[in-house]
DNA sequence: AATGCTCCCAACCGCAAGCCC
DNA sequence: TGGGCTTGCGGTTGGGAGCAT
């Protein structure tokens, strides 16, 4: 790469010279680069840059096009729905954030790193934990992504009452449809993404329940790595106190632990959820989504299998800073105070 | 009001792969 | 086939905004 570093040292003398700009684009910049695209088309960036008459490096206004100022990007905070995508999809690829931007419309893979650097990195700091432990991959799993979820569903829920309409709060695009050409469920996720929960764990919840043992039987590491902790919690934690005293992660929750460790378990009479779950299991190979969506959520009873984190201190466990404030009042009222 | 701190995000950097002649 | 150039990716950083003291 001796190569680029010449052409990096070229940029650098050009930027010292005064003949490159670097830093903040003016809105003048913005202009040109927008009016050039709009009327060249995207590629060859530097003979752009340069016809253009911009005094960046080509790399540079790519960047700015394609982080800013592409007309298809979509601006504003990240939705719970977007919110569980990354989640899901980045358990599965790790830090391929281009990789999980294609799947989020609209967002780019800056959007979405910093999403996860600023976001979720502070919530494994304030854990204390390290974000790629098995640690922190369960507490998104099973506390996480089941609140998203939740919250998914009561928006959904709020949007269907108001005259079938949108929430208020959630954007169109998560709404999703053809109109927009985004993704036709508000929860539609690619099919390989559901590796995150066990497939059986959705089968399960779709045939009428979690079987918790099913469950600690799983394939999936981070189930079996419990299973081995859990012979005489497993039964019932729910109804058991003495199980949740052998559990010391989960004392500091008293008898709320059960409720806030409750699982979002689909409705049994979901026929929708069923098919999706199964079909994804089945045909994780064709790229077929796997929707989440039409599908009723509940706080179902049904018991969740610990967190394989004997050391965490869920007593620690930060609820203002990693939940909204919606979230506060959930675990709130969750916790009957 | 001033200062310091934290958070967030736009922009940059280095590197590698791909493309083209 | 190899060199020059372009594109894409992931990691890092600088600075503005907002908040706390």
């Amino acid at each position: 790469m001796d190569m680029a570093h010449e052409r990096d040292a070229s940029s650098e003398e050009e930027v010292m010279a005064g003949e490159l700009r670097r830093g903040p684009w003016t809105v003048e910049e913005d202009l040109l680069l927008m009016n050039y695209v709009a009327s060249h088309g995207e590629g060859r960036w530097n003979s752009l840059a340069r016809s253009a008459g911009l005094k960046r490096t080509g790399k540079s206004c790519r960047l700015r096009w394609l982080n800013y100022l592409r007309p298809d990007l979509r601006r504003g905070n990240i939705t719970p729905q977007e919110q569980l995508l990354i989640l899901e999809l980045h358990s599965r690829w790790g830090n391929r954030w281009s990789k999980i931007a294609q799947h989020l419309p609209g967002r780019t893979d800056n959007e979405i790193k910093n999403y996860w650097r600023t976001r979720v990195q502070k919530h494994a700091k304030q854990l204390k934990c390290d974000v790629n432990s098995q640690q922190f991959k369960d507490v998104m799993r099973y506390l996480w992504m089941p609140r998203l979820v939740e919250r998914i569903q009561a928006a959904t829920a709020a949007g269907q009452q108001q005259h079938g309409g949108v929430a208020a709060d959630t954007p169109p695009m998560c709404h999703g449809g053809a109109d927009d050409g985004l993704y036709a469920s508000p929860y539609e996720l690619p099919a390989d993404a559901c590796g995150g929960w066990p497939v059986e764990y959705y089968a399960a919840a779709a045939a009428g329940g979690v079987d918790h043992q099913m469950l600690m039987n799983s394939n999936n590491p981070a189930v079996a790595e419990m299973s081995g902790t859990t012979t005489a919690g497993s039964s019932s934690p729910s109804s058991d106190s003495g199980a949740v005293a052998q559990q010391p992660w989960l004392a500091p929750l008293g008898g709320a632990a059960e409720e806030w460790l409750t699982a979002t378990a689909c409705d049994a009479s979901s026929a929708a959820m069923h098919d999706a779950v199964l079909g994804a299991g089945q045909q994780n190979q064709q790229q077929e989504p796997c929707l989440l969506g039409e599908t009723t959520w509940t706080t179902a009873s049904s018991e969740l299998p610990e967190l394989g984190v004997a050391d965490f201190e869920i007593g620690s466990f930060d609820v203002e800073s990693i939940w909204s404030m919606d979230d506060s009042l959930w675990y709130t009222q969750t916790q009957g105070v």
